[in-house]
DNA sequence: TCTTTTATTCGACGCACTGTTGATTATTTT
DNA sequence: AAAATAATCAACAGTGCGTCGAATAAAAGA
């Protein structure tokens, strides 16, 4: 693991074309967003473009690589007790929440209208790593048919993105604390249970 | 309203472009599909192509525009009766489910890895325009507060969907009847009430 | 500080796809 | 059968792509 420092240029370099896909993503699909028209955008020659990434596409991932992996150090720094304490909302949900609300910007261009759909799914995929087994042993001690917890996952956690997505394409009008109890009420009891 | 007939030709020509783009969309992503390679899939000229559309990202949402037209005349089949009559799975949910396996390749194609989350939104919004009046009035019976039902309907539709991405990129190993009773009690009570 | 290393810039290149055109052929409609 | 219209074909300029070598600027190491 050796750690390697990388020129300062570098990462300013890769910081401006970061911002610069964000703030155009803003406007547009990505798929109109050309490498010419981001380098003409953040005053980068395009040439350097292709000295970092191959394409407007890697560059993409490579941003949600970022927040992804600040996503998962919220999730580890998170002890299973803290997960499920009894404590409403539980401190995990509540932390998930204010990441998103630091990243305002960056989420709602991922996640919202002309969002990434495979990125979703990578959201998903890395929640499920770490909540799936929990659910699995819950369910079967309830004696549940074997797939059927697969299928309240995806519910649950699709349902919770879409309230996410509503979330903040309305600029966030609740507090990161509201959404967490209102998500972890209609986990636990449905949305007829209010 | 004239009802103009269309030319066979035509019909043709767009029904062939309609199902090459959906062919080559189960391969790879959209924005990797250029026109002379739809063209070139489909022995299509490709000047034939701009006669009927400017793009393939408008052939995709003609695509989009069918589905959605034969989604919305299921939906005004239902009469309100049979939407909320206490039978257990709702003909009207395992319609909706019958529909999609019906056009399963292409449903997973628009729904699924590396689909389409502005016609996502779409549907959403086609459902919302039906459901969400009769639901914001059961809310208000129960008292509650007046924007909970929305975040309570995004987290029940998109949970919907969710499980239908996991339930299309399996194949559909359960049936639409069976799909349509595992939602409608998720939607009910929750996943922790089985 | 001076030297070495490395990143960025710049101009240019062939390439592929785009969107459109006008003329020609084939099909459909009346 | 005639008229209308759709599809084909070849060709065009325009734009972004991906890469290159040479020149310049900035950072790292001594």
């Amino acid at each position: 693991m050796a750690e390697k420092p990388v020129d300062r240029r570098v990462r300013k370099t890769r910081a401006v074309l970061r911002q610069g896909l964000v703030r155009l993503m803003a406007e547009k699909s990505i798929q109109d967003i050309t490498v010419t028209e981001l380098c003409a955008a953040c005053d980068v020659n395009r040439g350097t473009f292709y000295l970092h990434y191959t394409d407007v596409f890697e560059l993409l991932h490579s941003v949600e690589d970022e927040l992804l992996a600040e996503f998962e150090r919220v999730l580890d720094s998170l002890t299973p007790h803290t997960v499920f304490s009894g404590e409403t909302p539980s401190p995990a949900m509540c932390r998930m929440l204010e990441l998103l609300a630091d990243n305002a910007d960056l989420c709602r261009v991922l996640l919202c209208q002309n969002g990434d759909m495979a990125f979703v799914e990578r959201v998903k995929g890395v929640v499920r790593r770490r909540v799936l087994d929990e659910w699995a042993a819950q369910f079967f001690e309830r004696g549940a048919h074997a797939a059927v917890y697969h299928y309240a996952y995806e519910f649950v956690v699709s349902g919770c993105i879409g309230m996410l997505q509503y979330w903040m394409e309305r600029d966030m009008p609740l507090s990161a604390r509201e959404m967490a109890a209102m998500m972890e009420s209609f986990i636990a009891r449905g949305v007829t249970g209010l």
